[in-house]
DNA sequence: GGGGCAAATCTATGCGCTTTAATCGCCGCG
DNA sequence: CGCGGCGATTAAAGCGCATAGATTTGCCCC
């Protein structure tokens, strides 16, 4: 690689000042057009690169916005997609099968930074992320875009102080953080209702993890549409991290031997209602013919599956939309308030809830 | 937002010297531990972030790795993801259903990326992408990765001057930008090779685009194994863009009309052999029963089609990786001659050749 | 107490660009 | 013929950090 050409090379050669260079470029109006050809022709001549670098240290911005992405399938399956595996193995063949979660948000992130003229900047969360490292992206971008619990909320505050950082997908909460959610205690409000005034369904569980903000109002939610309906709060116990598959193959044996199978099981993903819907299958209880089954997300997986998962869908990719799109506001002018926004689910009523054919 | 502190700041609280500072950060045993300590909590209380534009312009590297991006759904489906179609839109339903081709080639990307330390920008080649756009990313990057036919070759080689530019999944040629690419030829003759000698098919129809290096590489590989056979070489046309499904269907009621319905048909991308097998089912034609279908890219849609798409299944994740790993690598130590990398691809014998149950 | 040496720290400069304030050139007009 | 006024251009001062080279400090030994 040459050295790379600046404005003073350009200048040089347009017979110029490097503001003349520097404006050609930034406003191109304020230069005469006689002019702005000798120095764009010069610049071409050149292969004059500008140096965002430079610019953003002059102008105090960088044009970008940073997203915190992390391991999904480290948290999530246990597995490490391992960077020295060879391609083809086997194991891995079914690891991208589906778009996950994090894909979908950050398409969205995507999207909205280039409609708004900014570039997008991933970084990763591993476990072993040091404050450097995390200071490395936060002192690169404008704006910083996270997922829940991939950083700790004190680090955040601190980022945020410089500059807007947005968490997507946490409920609405005082962190002081801007911040996008979904409707999660409304959507699972529509579909328990859903079993309980269509399907006529009165013994319903709740299914998932609790002490997570998200997953509380999905109960709630779903509390709420039992409690209208004067029927009774029920729940099954949460699986340990990466046994869910196990656990729910005991849980419904379990179920099975005292007899306590009840009409539908209302997952708080879609991730547990796949699996206790294999867990049913292998035990040969008949979904939904035997038992309702729904979760929440919209993961494509449950829209695959036989039957098709009922669900509430996330708006992933209008979460990261809005996410990017309220740290482009904000750099643009800056909020005293943190900005909370939270966007409406949709039921998809598919096959598992007893809907359709299965 | 306050003022963000720099290292003056830092450095006049620590009561220090800014090189200390900046050593402290990038050097850490070079500086007592009572000192860093102090320099540390300095720097905490103030919550300083150091500024990525001003190290970058000081150090000549950004640390960053640019990867510009496509429009993938604008290209490939006509359908332009709408930025203000509201959410929920049942026309939008499976616009993600499966994780796209360069969706995987940009995990491959990430995963390199932060495997080796860098960061990495998507930036997206709109139609309307001025070279001011292009110059916006080329110039904050270390390294550029491109899908091909995203940018005017041109203005690659201009940036090659300055940064390397890897060129991902475009077949090995001369034209001077680092390049990664899949055994195309290999892939596909293998394939035809499976047809002949585990089926025993003779009748075996080349379905696919010429005029593109990587689909002329697959059928040269089909060439390659219908000659070594000693059979015949037969080609079917190819769709209009956008057009492909209704060309199968009448490309397929053609045959049937004429009796000159081939015993496969080897496709030059598994989206081809969907819309062949949709055609043909259509048309009342059994697959594999009547016609063997097969396909190329290994797309996870191929893998949830019934029968399943018997495919070759390319490296994408790798393929970004090696990008990547090419790009840092020239980064460190610049070399006078592109790289190019060929990739192997796998066979993936799944049920619409006559393999397995249907 | 002083000399010598390595480690620690600091001084000073430059990285490439933006931007403000000042200068230049030119025209029309009194 | 000189002056005001205006648009085009430039000089110069940073922006925040890294780093070579100078300087100081700390420490050991005589």
């Amino acid at each position: 690689m040459a050295k790379r050409p600046t404005v003073y090379d350009v200048a040089a050669r347009a017979g110029v000042s490097i503001a003349t260079v520097s404006f050609t470029f930034t406003q191109p109006h304020k230069v005469r057009p006689s002019t702005r050809e000798a120095v764009e022709e010069a610049a071409r001549a050149l292969g004059y690169l500008p140096s965002a670098s430079a610019r953003g240290l002059a102008r105090g911005k960088t044009g970008a916005i940073g997203l915190f992405s992390f391991d999904y399938y480290a948290r999530n399956s246990g597995v490490t997609p391992d960077a020295d595996a060879p391609f083809g193995d086997e194991a891995n063949e079914d690891f991208r099968m589906f778009p996950l979660y994090h894909d979908e948000v950050q398409r969205g992130v995507e999207m909205e930074c280039w409609r708004r003229g900014y570039v997008l900047m991933v970084g990763d969360t591993k476990s072993t992320s040091s404050e450097a490292d995390i200071a490395g992206i936060a002192g690169r971008v404008d704006g910083l875009a996270v997922f829940p619990n991939t950083l700790p909320d004190e680090i955040l505050l601190r980022i945020s102080k410089r500059i807007p950082v947005v968490e997507l997908s946490i409920p609405i909460n005082n962190n002081g953080l801007h911040g996008v959610s979904v409707d999660n205690e409304g959507g699972l409000a529509a579909l328990t209702e859903h079993l309980i005034s269509v399907h006529g369904l009165t013994d319903i569980a709740f299914v998932g993890p609790l002490g997570f903000p998200d997953k509380e109002h999905r109960f709630s939610g779903y509390s709420r549409a039992m409690e209208a309906a004067g029927l009774a709060i029920r729940t099954v116990d949460t699986a340990p991290p990466g046994q869910l598959a196990a656990f729910a193959r005991d849980t419904v044996a379990g179920m099975l031997a005292e007899g306590t199978l009840p009409q539908a099981l209302a997952c708080s993903t879609d991730e547990e209602a796949l699996a206790y819907m294999d867990a049913l299958a292998a035990a040969g209880v008949s979904v939904p013919g035997q038992i309702a089954v729904t979760g929440f997300d919209g993961l494509v997986a449950g829209l695959v599956n036989r039957p098709a998962l009922t669900t509430v869908r996330q708006p992933l990719v209008e979460l990261g939309r809005t996410g990017a799109s309220i740290l482009i506001d904000q750099v643009a002018s800056p909020g005293k308030e943190p900005v909370k926004r939270q966007l409406p689910v949709k039921l998809m009523i598919r096959e598992s809830c007893g809907c359709r054919a299965a």
